[in-house]
This record gives structure tokens, sequence and C-alpha cells, in this order.
DNA sequence: GGCTCCCGCCAAGAC
DNA sequence: GTCTTGGCGGGAGCC
């Protein structure tokens, strides 16, 4: 008795609690939760134990004892523990193992426990009685629910973690902080993992990627689901109103369900998953079940899946016998995931009623329309080609050094240091003996800084709202893709931003990004360190030198030999390339880790932190953008099915990297693979020219004062002179938009070339570049006028590079097509900004001078000024922006050892 | 009484 | 062999 008495006020009171009974005491701390191991930590902690006595001693002074032992053996005698509780607390006792590792347990829950307000209030919340204080302090199920849990699992970390961030989580750590076993961390970031919020890197350790793929990952569950026709079987499940005990596997077989489909299925789990078994332990992972699941809502048109139909489809699928006892467990682990899913705010409880009667139920509350969202445009996501990273990252990175060289520097120290270590590797590279570095913090750090104002003010989704729903088609998963992957780390943490807020502005003008939209006045608030972004003026960016940024959207930045590269990779080696996407549903989503897995850990760690410059940021597609383009990106890449999202992602990843390195590569002629050849490229681009006009390739360069002293010069291959310094006072570079200082220039009118001589414009496919366009730039002034080169505008695909530099064009790393591809659908030949119409649109965005490279502009190639963004949309997005471009980094996986 | 889902055993898998 | 991972189902709590 003495002992018991002794125990249960340890338990409650940490004080009293002495080492002896808080060993034995431990055991059922454990076992009933948190609030145990509070008072096991108070004797080893008084400091962390002090909130929770006092909160325990509501009614008790604090020079009293918290719980005084009558009350305790009173109230245990009142209220025993339950059988469970004290078959736990026999077993404490009768284990010296469990008790340590109870005690070790409780030693850390303190920490959490401290912090939580919820679980303060649940455990320190004592009633008058030490009845009821005792009932208070034990959790309720649903405070120890994994819902619950797993929200203050989520609370841990961010939900857009910064670029520069790169969270690891310790299972064992987190266990213990949040005063539960490992185990049921497990079932938190198994579902977690099944969404790429996390990625385990090595035993006991997650990475933490945040929200920022999730729309992507959504959007590729989607297309899995619609492609296992999960809808049908859904539909065909509750028309049947097959019941738990009715159900019958072999039955539904006969009774319509296409053979061939359940093939599929069978196809979609087995082969593509890590285990060949379709019974195998992993195929029956939460983590995959929870992918199942997440399909069904998002293909469901209700969206309300019920747990007995999900849970026969996953039995279906895992070839068990559905027996009962099956079906039973299945339903316990969809509730394990609903749990985490709704903690998420990605689904809800509802209740179907039925003929039979209510039926228990989840409803998808998360997005629908992932294509539109912001953190799509974040996200590229981890599915990013491994391989193609290799390749293209030494390419880039070489091409980035040598900007750097020349330009100065406008790249963080970290992303300096990566840049020199990756060129430093490289040791064919032309460009890497060229150009030191001169790296500045100066813009990075301003990038920080936007990013942290955003992050404060996070409302990630907020802007996803305002968007313009793109058709259906738009899921497609080859979205567009933001240029500035690492090549310019700046471009694309900074610069980003600018390109989603440009977008933004773009669809919520219902123009869905394209070019002409008028942008939204700048505001310039206490924001003003952005660049503004001004209605009817260009967007600007501000280089702490006073340096350019282009941007362009040259096609086929990848050498042909990448592209084949890339083709043949898709085709045969999809899961590597992007294992979210692969072809089979259920490899896509299990290779990525599956990768991972493989790789040791330390080595996915540091290539992670190396990568973390290099994002690949997808900017949120404008409107159908993956539609049209994926015909003209697989065009020419590979056979790969247009529908297929890993094909897409690959594709996308490539040419945003291509484009990246094109854009930074422009100034030197040098960087690249000279052999090259841009006619390998023509091809491909030739659809596309005709369906977009284009690749907006434009430097910016500007004053710091800001717009006012905007100067752009476009087509830059061709009449420089014209406007501004010779070009051999300018980098040179092949793409047609050139930028100059703005102190140089002053106030200009921008002219548009007519005929910009592009080799590969030839196209057929291309639209007559000879129709000058000249916008005037109301918000630069009346003088400011933005010259279009039509080549550049006109002919994306062929655009590879028009520059007549043989050098640049022979440039693999130059590569437009993701551009192109996103400025597909989003620019239509016969768009007034097309056609080269005097567009108010291009005022809008002066570096986008065209359709193209208007959207291509705002979203990779901002320079983000002091002063200049003030819109809160803006911030948001740019937030967002560089959010996913960390998300993207972490999931860039680049071989140290650079490219071949 | 049925629904939920916590809990932890214990085996597969990894190292 | 040890440790990690996670499938699984008993059974308690909740409605």
């Amino acid at each position: 008795m003495e002992v018991n008495c002794l125990t249960l006020k340890d338990l409650i009171n940490p004080r009293q609690a002495r080492l002896d009974f808080t060993i034995e005491d431990g055991e059922n701390a454990q076992k009933e939760n948190i609030f145990v191991d509070r008072s096991r930590m108070a004797p080893k902690t008084p400091i962390k134990n002090e909130p929770i006595d006092l909160s325990k001693q509501k009614i008790f002074t604090p020079e009293r004892n918290p719980i005084t032992p009558v009350k305790l053996v009173d109230k245990q005698q009142v209220e025993p523990w339950t059988p469970t509780a004290n078959l736990k607390m026999l077993i404490s006792a009768a284990s010296p193992d469990i008790r340590d590792r109870e005690k070790k347990k409780g030693l850390f829950r303190p920490i959490e426990n401290k912090d939580d307000a919820f679980s303060d209030s649940l455990q320190l919340d004592v009633g008058d009685s030490a009845v009821d204080e005792f009932e208070k302090q034990r959790p309720s199920r649903k405070q120890k629910s994994l819902g619950l849990l797993c929200q203050k699992f989520l609370a841990r970390y961010p939900s857009y973690p910064l670029s520069t961030e790169k969270t690891t989580i310790s299972l064992d750590e987190v266990a213990v902080s949040l005063g539960v076993e490992r185990r049921r961390i497990y079932d938190i970031v198994n579902v977690l993992e099944s969404l790429h919020l996390v990625s385990r890197v090595a035993k006991n350790q997650y990475g933490w990627h945040g929200r920022h793929s999730l729309p992507k990952t959504l959007r590729t569950l989607q297309r899995l689901g619609e492609e296992q026709k999960y809808e049908e079987q859904m539909a065909y499940l509750q028309q049947k109103e097959l019941d738990l005990m009715d159900y019958k596997f072999g039955e539904r077989r006969k009774d319509g369900c296409p053979d061939s489909q359940d093939q599929q299925l069978l196809d979609f789990s087995e082969p593509d998953y890590p285990s060949s078994s379709a019974n195998s332990r992993k195929d029956k992972s939460l983590r995959i079940m929870s992918q199942k699941f997440v399909m069904l809502f998002l293909v469901s048109k209700t969206k309300i899946v019920t747990l007995d139909v999900a849970a026969k489809i996953l039995i279906e699928e895992s070839q068990d016998t559905p027996d009962h006892s099956k079906f039973k467990t299945k339903v316990r682990r969809l509730y394990d995931i609903a749990n985490v899913l709704t903690s998420l705010a990605l689904i809800k409880k509802v209740h179907v009623t039925e003929e039979r009667g209510r039926k228990p139920a989840f409803k998808w509350i998360g997005p629908v329309d992932f294509s539109s969202s912001d953190e799509e445009l974040v996200d590229v996501s981890a599915s990013v080609l491994p391989e193609l990273k290799r390749e293209t990252y030494g390419k880039i990175q070489v091409c980035a050094k040598q900007r750097l060289a020349r330009y100065g520097s406008f790249n963080t120290v970290q992303t300096s240091e990566r840049i020199q270590r990756k060129v430093s590797s490289e040791p064919s590279s032309p460009c890497r003996e060229q150009g030191s570095g001169g790296y500045s913090l100066e813009i990075g750090s301003l990038a920080a800084v936007y990013r942290q104002k955003i992050e404060d003010n996070s409302q990630a989704k907020a802007f996803a709202s305002k968007r313009v729903v793109p058709p259906a088609s738009s899921l497609d998963p080859v979205l567009p893709v933001d240029s500035d992957y690492c090549v310019n780390p700046l471009a694309h943490q900074v610069f980003s931003v600018a390109q989603t807020d440009l977008q933004a502005f773009s669809m919520q003008n219902g123009l869905n990004g394209k070019v002409g939209v008028p942008l939204t006045s700048p505001t310039s608030d206490m924001e003003s360190l952005k660049p503004a972004l001004i209605a009817g003026q260009p967007l600007v960016y501000v280089p702490s030198a006073s340096l350019f940024m282009l941007y362009g959207s040259l096609q086929e930045g990848l050498s042909p030999d990448s592209a084949s590269e890339i083709d043949s990779r898709s085709s045969e080696v999809p899961a590597a390339s992007e294992p979210s996407f692969t072809p089979s549903a259920q490899k896509r989503l299990c290779v990525e880790r599956k990768l991972q897995e493989d790789e040791p850990a330390a080595k996915r760690q540091s290539q992670e932190f190396e990568d973390s410059p290099l994002s690949l940021v997808m900017p949120k597609k404008s409107s159908g953008s993956t539609d049209l383009a994926s015909p003209k990106s697989t065009g020419n890449r590979g056979s790969m099915p247009l529908e297929d999202a890993h094909v897409n992602s690959q594709l996308l990843v490539a040419e945003e990297v291509s484009g990246k390195a094109a854009a930074n590569c422009f100034t030197s002629a040098e960087c690249g693979n000279p052999s090259k050849n841009i006619d390998t490229e023509k091809p491909s681009k030739e659809n596309e020219s005709t369906k977009e006009p284009s690749l907006l390739q434009c430097l910016y360069v500007q004053s710091p004062a800001g717009i006012n002293g905007f100067n752009v010069l476009l087509s830059g291959s061709q009449t420089p002179h014209a406007m501004g310094p010779s070009s051999g006072q300018l980098p040179s570079f092949s793409v047609p938009c050139m930028v100059l200082p703005s102190p140089t220039l002053g106030p200009f009118s921008v002219l548009y070339s007519p005929a910009m001589p592009s080799p590969i414009s030839s196209a057929p496919g291309t639209l007559p570049n000879t129709v000058p366009v000249s916008f005037s730039l109301p918000g630069l002034g009346s003088t400011a006028h933005l010259l279009l080169s039509p080549a550049a505008m006109v002919n994306p695909k062929s655009s590879t590079l028009p520059s007549a530099d043989p050098q640049l064009q022979s440039q693999p790393s130059l590569n437009l097509s993701p551009v192109m591809s996103r400025s597909h659908h989003l620019i239509q030949p016969d768009s007034p900004v097309y056609m080269g119409h005097p567009v108010s649109a291009v005022q809008q965005s002066p570096a986008p001078v065209t359709p193209k490279s208007t959207r291509r502009t705002h979203r990779e190639t901002f320079f983000k000024t002091p002063g200049s963004l003030g819109d809160p949309v803006l911030r948001r997005r740019e937030r967002n922006q560089s959010r996913n471009t960390s998300s993207a980094q972490r999931r860039l996986e680049i071989p140290s050892g650079g490219p071949d």
C-alpha cells in the first residue's frame, strides 16, 4: 500500500517522488502517457518540473507538497488503475529494462510538455479533489490520439521551412520529447513521408521538408489514382454497397470489375514497390496505404471516402484474403492514417449515411487545385532527376562561376562555396578556371530577410485561392520550371518569388500568366525592400552590382547528350529519375524513398547540403501550362507519354536546369559544351515556337534607384548599339536580350528589333519574328520602351540560343525548354502580346517583354531590391517560393562528384 | 454496442 | 546478433 501511494504520488508530484519509486512509476507513466512522465522528471530536472508542479498545485500552495500522499492514496483506492495499467505497472516493476527505458523517456518528456499548452491544460488542470486531479492527469484517449500527437509533431517544424533550413528529425528524440513510444512516431512519419513532407535520411533520422511539395505530391497521387481507376473502384463498391460481411473479393471481379483493372492495380502495387511481393511487409506499409488512401480522395468527385470502401480497395490491392480480420485491420490502419491527414488539415471526419446505416468516412478538405497552388510553384520536389542534376549541375556551376567572376556577386556565400566546390570538382569544365568568385552576401542576405518577412506573414495558401483555376489538364505534372536553378542561387531564392508574384497577378487577372497582365501597383510599404511590381511597369530587379539578369527561356538548354540521356533515363530508369512519378504508380511513390534509402545516409545528407542552394523551382504553372507543354517538351525528348508525370517531371527539371544554365551562361560563351549543337534541338522547339512565342530573354539592368532607372535592352544580339553601350561593353551572350547598366543608359526606349536573325527560328512552326513589337513602359517613364526581338519572342523552341555566338549556341547548358513548355499554354500565337501588339502587359513587367518572357521573368529573374517590393501577396509568394526552393533543394540529390 | 484507435508484441528487415 | 521498422490485433475508451 505504501508503495502504491508513493507511486501515485510520484506520478502526480515529482518533487515528492523518490527515485526508487520513480523507476517503478516510470513504467506506468509511459503507458499512461505524458503526464506521468513529468513526475519522473521532477527529481532530476526541477526546473522543468516546476511548471508542472505549479499547475498541478493549483489547489496546493507551493510550500505544500503538490499532492498529499493521503489524497493520492485515497484516489488510488477510489480510482484503481485499469487492468491494463496495473499490468503495466507489474511489468514495469518486474522488468528493469522497461523501467529504465521508461525512466529515460520520462526524463525528456517534460521538455516537450513544458511548452505544450494543450498537454499542460490536460495534465495540469487538476480538480479540487485528488481524485479529479488524478483523473485529469491521466490523458484521455483523445488526448493521446495519434491526431494530437501528430499535431504536436507538426508543431515542431515549420510548414514551409526556409531553403536554408535543413531540419533533421530524430525519431528517438521526437518520441522522447513527445512522450510517446517511437512506434507512434513511425506511424506519423510514415504518413508524412507518403506525402513527402519528410523523407528518411538515415536510420532513425528523417528530414523535414515541410509542405512545399505537397501540391505536387497530391497532384501526382491524383494522377496515379486516376490511372488506377480508383474512382471507378469506389463507385463500384459504393454502388454495390458491399459491406464488410458481404464483401467477396472473388465476386467482385466476376461482377464486373474488369480484370484488367485489377491487374493494373496489382501491377501498380507489386513491381513498383520496394518489395516484389504484394503481400510483403512493405507493400502493406502505412506509407503506401496512406498514398492510396489519399488517391481515393483525390480521384473522388465527392472527395468523400468511406473507410469501408477504402479498406476494401486496399485489401484487394494487397491481395489479402478479404476476411473480416483483414478488413478490420485495414480500417484500423486507415484510422491511423486519417488521424495524421486530419492533423494536416487535408481531410476531416464525416459520416456517410447509407442504407445500412452511417458509415465512417472522411472528406478531403485539402487543396484540390494543385496546379494553381502556391506550393506547387515551389516545389519541384524530390523527384527531380538525380542524374540530370548531376549532369547539368556542373555545367550550371561553371556558368555560374563565370558569371560571378564577371559580375561580381549576387550569391550567398553558401552558394558561392558550393559553386566553387562544384566547379573545382569539375576538371573538364571550360569555365572552371574563369573567375573566382567574389561573392557577396548582400543579395543573399536580402533574400533571407525577405523570406523571413514572408515567413512571418505566413499565409501560404491564401494566394492559391486567388488564382485562376487552371484547366484540369493543367494538372499535368509537367510544369513550368523556374530557371533559377542553382546557377544563380540568389535568383532562385529571390527571383522565384517575384516570378510567382507576377504569375499570381496574371492569374488574378484571369490571364493565366500571360504576358500583358497588368500588375498591381507596387505597394511601397515596408516591404519596399523587394522589387516592386508596378502595374504597367516592367519588373525590375536590382542586382547588388547593378547587374543583370537574364532570363531567358532558352530552350533546350541541355546538350544533345543530356537530352538523350534524359530520354533514356526517362524510359529506362524512370524510377531513379523521379521516384514519385514513375509510370507505375506504386513504384513512383516508392522510388524516391527507395533511392534515398539506397544511398548511404551520410552521403545523402551531404548531398542535400550541397544541393540546398540549388533548387528547382517549379513555378506554379499558370494555366494549363502543363498540358501544352507536355507535347512540346516531350516531343523531342522522348517517347514518353505526356501523361507520364514522371517523364514530365524529368523533362521539366531538365528544362529548368538547362534553362537556368542558359540564363546564367549567357554571359559567357565559353561555358557549356561547345560540342552541343543547337540545331539538334530545333525539332522539338519548332512546335513550341508556333504556339508560344516566347522565350523571352531579357536582361535587366537596373539602377539601384529602382524602376525609374530601369533600363532594358532587348535583343542584345541584335542591336544593342541602338540603345546603349555597345555589345562589347556588355557581357556577350547568345540570348537575344541584353541588360545594360542603367546608369549608362538612362531612360531609353526599348526598340523592337524586327528581325532578329535566329538561325534556329527558321522552323516552320515559328511565328513570324519580323513583327516588331514596341512596348512603352509608362512605369519606367515616357521614354522607356521595350524593344522586343521577334526571334526571341517568336521561336522559343528554336531559339535555344539565338545568339550569333557559336560558342553560346553550342553550350549544352543553355536550355530554354522549360520556359517553352510553360509558355506554350500561356501564350497563344494569336495573343496580342504574342502578336506584337503594343501591350500594356509588357509594361507591367519589363523583364518579360514577351509573353513568355514576362512570365519567365517574373518567375525567375527578379532581383529583389530593398525598396521595391511591397505587395503582401508578393511577399507571400516570395516566401512560398523560397520555401519551394528550399524544398527542392533538399530533394535534389546531386553527387558531390559533379557531372561526368 | 459499435466505433475508434491506443498500445505494444513481435517479426521482418536492416545493419 | 542487435537494432530498427512497422504489421498487426487485442481490447479499452468513447459516443
